[in-house]
DNA sequence: TCAATTATTGCAATCGATTGAATTTCTTAT
DNA sequence: ATAAGAAATTCAATCGATTGCAATAATTGA
């Protein structure tokens, strides 16, 4: 059904059709009627696409994930896909993977459906390839990094300060009488990076760096894939041998952090009374083992809320601001 | 860039471009180079949605997906997002919640966004609801149903056969010697009504129905939201009062089975020495907990996998059957 | 009743592609 | 050199909408 079927049937022009479905004034109310009531019996829909040709609006907005399987990225697009869905606006999905020439795959298939605007949600981002292929595929189009930045004139990012969080698990840490601190990390994401530095800064600022008494330890090699609880497994058993007198540890995720537990477990470590573990991201899964997890909370659901607002006002040409920094939260469970 | 801004550069008409772009036969080695030059030159990319106003084919598949936080549906929606962007289709995915006037609504994006076919995953797809509203909206368009059968010409389904796996877990937990069982759901889906039934032919073909001394319980009532582990815990309270000598039990889901064995497990019940428990979905979540937890592994990722191959077949005209029924597998881990 | 307004409606161009038919250009043979 | 045939290219219509402007119909006042 088109616009002109329904036109002939109703014995008007096209025009006429198209103005009573966008309501516009100047339509006599017995023609409005009659096309409505023929509009409404053939279930006409419009074709968005034909539409979206003439305004030059495509109505569609892309959205990046580095991976669907991970649930703080789930529950991102799910956020985003709320929002975007209320306003209008249609989004069209794509889990990257880490690969940087696949996302950058994705971007020109974002570019081939017209998209007004894109969001990126992952800790892969950041990279050169990325940057290239927005500037080339991207360039007149708003995008919103959610935790990473592009430095690109047309985007922007919503940032969590999770190296403040970090520092506030140090103080946590010591604040219970914890001692021989360790950091655990798979692998160096920008995100990681910033963790680190604010588990530095929180140990300097308790003392235990500079009295000489504090340890940092990163371990690194360890077998299992990253972001794996295997993983976390290995690198907690390589830890615990250079690091034995060991009575607190953060860990970058909140796996790393379930391997962690295990592991210390199986050599009779009691949790959290002789070492105290957190983890990140706030997962079902270290709510539901055992002991449960404390945890610092990204706020996955904030942040993208606050992404998806942020684009949408780049959309409606409301004033923004190019960066956003929310605040983390410590979710303190049985683990510490 | 349009096509006509290529043609004008390069001196020749748009359908010469075109041609060159969509290599068609008959354009001369020379000009076929200097066109293509310039199509890289600028960057061009086509607009998708011109091009298919005029082939009639938007190349865009809808996917609902009943709660994307849900990790199988993540799953699938993962592995029907690969093969669909392989045959250079692109997925529009909505997650609908149960609520069947939403998904009436999503249906009806998904017919203005002409989309060429669609797949629906979740547990409350069957509804009369979501019948009107593709009976209405998605008339000519193939739609495939997960675990489910709408019952329209042009729909079809990938089944899992959970009733039969159901029936094998219950042969499992009789070989292994346990006499009382019992079966827990929180919600009667069609999906939980199939496993009670493999659950019934199970104890009938072990003969313990018959015998006189088997026991099946349902638990309804429970406070907690549905699928959650909170609900688990509930029902299982109340399952051990009603039937204290409890030694197997199957829980419709991994979450409702988690809570299962946290409530077991508080009540000083040991897993699985005096109570084994069986779930189902093989979540990570199931698979860290202590005890592990022997799950029906429902193939998610083979299911959609099927499913959008079945898609695919439709679309590209080879024949199909209607409905395909796939097998679960145990994965037996340390609760049984 | 008829011109002057005003309220409705229709015409035709446009968006960015594709494609059958018509036309132009280039070969080749006579 | 020229007609015939093949090869390359262009023309023009089409897909399904929207919208400024022109045209028509209805209303008003004198």
């Amino acid at each position: 059904m088109t616009i002109y079927d329904i036109a002939r049937e109703a014995g008007v022009s096209a025009s006429t059709v198209s103005r009573v479905i966008n309501n516009k004034a100047g339509i006599k109310e017995s023609t409005r009627k009659k096309v409505q009531k023929l509009l409404d019996e053939y279930n006409y829909t419009p074709d968005v696409a034909a539409r979206g040709l003439v305004l030059q609006a495509s109505k569609f907005i892309g959205i990046l994930i580095e991976d669907i399987r991970v649930s703080h990225h789930t529950e991102s697009a799910y956020v985003i896909e709320q929002e975007m869905t209320r306003q209008g606006y249609t989004c069209i999905t794509f889990s990257t993977g880490a690969d940087g020439k696949r996302k950058a795959q994705y971007i020109e298939i974002l570019e081939q459906r017209r998209v007004e605007g894109a969001i990126f949600i992952g800790s892969m981002f950041g990279t050169e390839a990325v940057r290239r292929s927005v500037e080339q595929h991207l360039s007149n189009i708003p995008v919103v990094i959610v935790n990473g930045t592009l430095d690109l004139p047309n985007t922007y990012s919503v940032l969590i300060d999770e190296e403040r969080g970090t520092e506030e698990c140090v103080a946590l840490l010591t604040q219970k009488g914890r001692k021989q601190l360790a950091y655990l990390m798979d692998v160096a994401t920008p995100a990681n990076e910033k963790k680190k530095r604010g588990f530095h800064t929180g140990m300097l600022r308790s003392g235990l760096e500079s009295a000489g008494h504090s340890i940092y330890a990163e371990v690194d090699g360890a077998t299992g894939p990253r972001g794996s609880v295997e993983r976390g497994r290995c690198e907690t058993a390589e830890l615990l041998k250079r690091l034995p007198d060991v009575d607190g540890i953060l860990c970058a995720t909140d796996m790393l952090a379930i391997g962690c537990v295990q592991e210390l477990k199986r050599q009779g470590i009691a949790v959290p009374e002789q070492v105290a573990v957190i983890g990140v991201d706030n997962t079902l899964h270290g709510q539901l083992c055992t002991p449960s997890l404390t945890t610092l909370d990204n706020k996955p659901g904030e942040v993208s809320f606050a992404a998806a607002n942020m684009l949408l006002d780049v959309l409606q040409g409301r004033p923004v601001s190019h960066k956003l920094m929310l605040l983390t939260e410590i979710i303190q469970r049985e683990s510490t």
